[in-house]
DNA sequence: TTGTATGCGTTATCAA
DNA sequence: TTGATAACGCATACAA
């Protein structure tokens, strides 16, 4: 940035006070003086410098957030309903991955506060790990954790019912005939996929699904696949298999093929997330989609709302996406043993 | 951020120049002078004004990211092997979406150019309508391209060798069998799509491929899809369908699975990017893995040298990735109608 | 409405 | 080696 508001002015025939008056508008200028101003800067290709700019108002019309790992699918999404609410405003959306480490997390989170940002959008990665530097940065910035979140409850969070997503899913599963379910999930830290695992029996037994007991494992499909033999080795199939979410249940169905166990024929699977892929599974996938918009429109309104309000918790409804992977086109046809 | 330089150099008993040096270590200071600043630093809970040290040093510690949609899933594996060359180093990565808009990645690419970045890395929008704002802004702060490029020679490019995977494609093609292979890419102005496209002919020939028409149609797994559809009015199938990219190849996969035809039965198929879920699709997709970490720390290379030298085009080596799409467990069996 | 002067927090220059 | 001082570019309090 070579041309300053100093090249400006004195193109202009001003002072430097009235150009920075005529560009930010912050008090009235008169018109020919404006004109004349503007006329400049442009002419000269003058760009404010946010950082000397950020220094003298302690803003700069940028926001920041963290989220624990870009690659997974969910994070990208939320990404871009965020930055529509955003809009064409003149505020900024800043990106930073934590690569699952709750260390490396803490240094984006200060890397952003230290840059100044306006507000932070913090995915954390771990409900413990992430509660000390999360609680620390929220005295000097407005702080809105969203999906997953840490065990202060002092700080905002909007996100996913994953009460109501469950109760979806196994609703669903009743319907279709299924009598007996059991859930696939992370041993992860993440407050969601503990939130669903502890929902996941409640719902079930509203529903009147027999369960047993829930397989953990690493995030990924990876650990769907898995899953599948550890299920097989414990027995008989349960009627259908609710993964925590969509990435899981990929790897589950990869597993259930590979075994030639037939899916819904044999087994129902259900996921969370409705992530791109999971309609294009074989079978496409039963799933539940986040509500991306709205937890989007919901975090930027905390955020903007004026400090010092109560905490909030914002948990917003998602919808049933029914697939084929509870919907057999053919009814079963009693024990295939294989395909 | 409340604590300054001078409360911590007042709590040393020292001049704030004295606290500066002491912390960045810029000039020698006295051993046990620098002992009491860092204690008074870290008793008072001080962190350094990076917008304050930008606006003197000119340097912000920090470079610039801008993707053209980060849903689009090779992107963020390339952010993440960008983070991982970074390390722990003092850098940080800010990430920005251009929504797949040039004029909103113009205004990326400015705002991040506006915070004083020390480098920036661009995947480009458009060939042609992302050239203007990006050979300007490459006159501020070092411009690396990525994957795609724009018109400008001018400026330093890394990315897959596009040549060498179409290559790798065709030939595994022609070992397995084909003897006939249709391109299934994009209109849009992605340059790597382009490429791609351009490099299919000749690399089919190569290995004997008879070649028909390309179908060209929008990015995304629908596309492919509906590319399914418009193949099958042509005629008979071709013996392999070569996709620029691993959605549409997914979105074929699914469009070939409705209509009935087997693969790698009735027809092979190929992706490109290896993204995560090429190996969850029924049948595995055989693909061509980008070399993202290679991608990467080239691309960091290229900004840390010193300006001036002769612009750059990297294009590295990708590898092939065979699976169950293009390689049959059990022979093909005559026309076999349906499942 | 406009201009002058000051300060945001830090680092660099200069003299001691 | 250390300290006083100026300057980075901009926005504002105050005076005119």
């Amino acid at each position: 940035m070579r041309v300053t508001i100093r090249d400006v002015a004195r193109a202009a025939g001003v002072s430097v006070s009235t150009a920075s008056r005529a560009l930010t508008g912050a008090r009235p200028v008169g018109p020919q003086i404006a004109e004349r101003v503007r006329a400049a800067a442009t002419a000269l290709g003058y760009r404010q410098n946010r950082v000397a700019s950020a220094l003298r108002t302690q803003r700069t019309d940028t926001i920041g957030m963290v989220v624990p790992q870009i690659s997974n699918p969910f994070y990208p999404v939320l990404v871009e309903a965020i930055e529509r609410c955003l809009g064409d405003g003149n505020r900024q959306l800043l990106l930073c991955d934590a690569q699952r480490d709750a260390a490396i997390e803490s240094a984006r989170i200060h890397a952003l506060a230290d840059r100044q940002v306006d507000g932070l959008i913090v995915v954390p990665v771990s409900t413990v790990a992430s509660a000390a530097a999360l609680t620390a940065i929220a005295a000097e910035v407005p702080v809105v954790q969203v999906d997953r979140s840490v065990a202060d409850t002092a700080l905002d969070w909007v996100g996913v019912d994953d009460v109501a997503g469950l109760r979806l899913l196994t609703e669903h599963l009743a319907q279709v005939g299924a009598r007996s379910a059991v859930l696939v999930g992370t041993v992860s830290e993440s407050s969601a996929g503990r939130r669903r695992l502890a929902e996941f029996g409640p719902a079930a037994a509203r529903h009147g699904l027999v369960t047993a007991e829930p397989l953990l494992g690493a995030y990924g499909a990876e650990w769907g696949v898995r899953a599948v033999d550890e299920l097989r080795e414990r027995g008989p199939l349960p009627d259908a298999i609710v993964c925590v979410n969509d990435e899981i249940a990929l790897g589950v169905l990869q597993g259930l093929r590979a075994a030639g166990v037939s899916v819904p024929g044999e087994v129902l699977v259900t996921g969370f997330d409705d992530n791109g892929f999971a309609a294009l599974a074989d079978p496409p996938l039963t799933t539940v989609r986040q509500p991306h918009q709205q937890i989007a429109a919901e975090c930027l309104r905390l955020l903007d709302r004026p400090r010092g309000g109560p905490t909030r918790r914002i948990a917003l409804a998602p919808t049933l996406v029914v697939r084929g992977s509870t919907t057999a086109r053919r009814p079963v046809a009693g024990t295939a043993q294989d395909g």
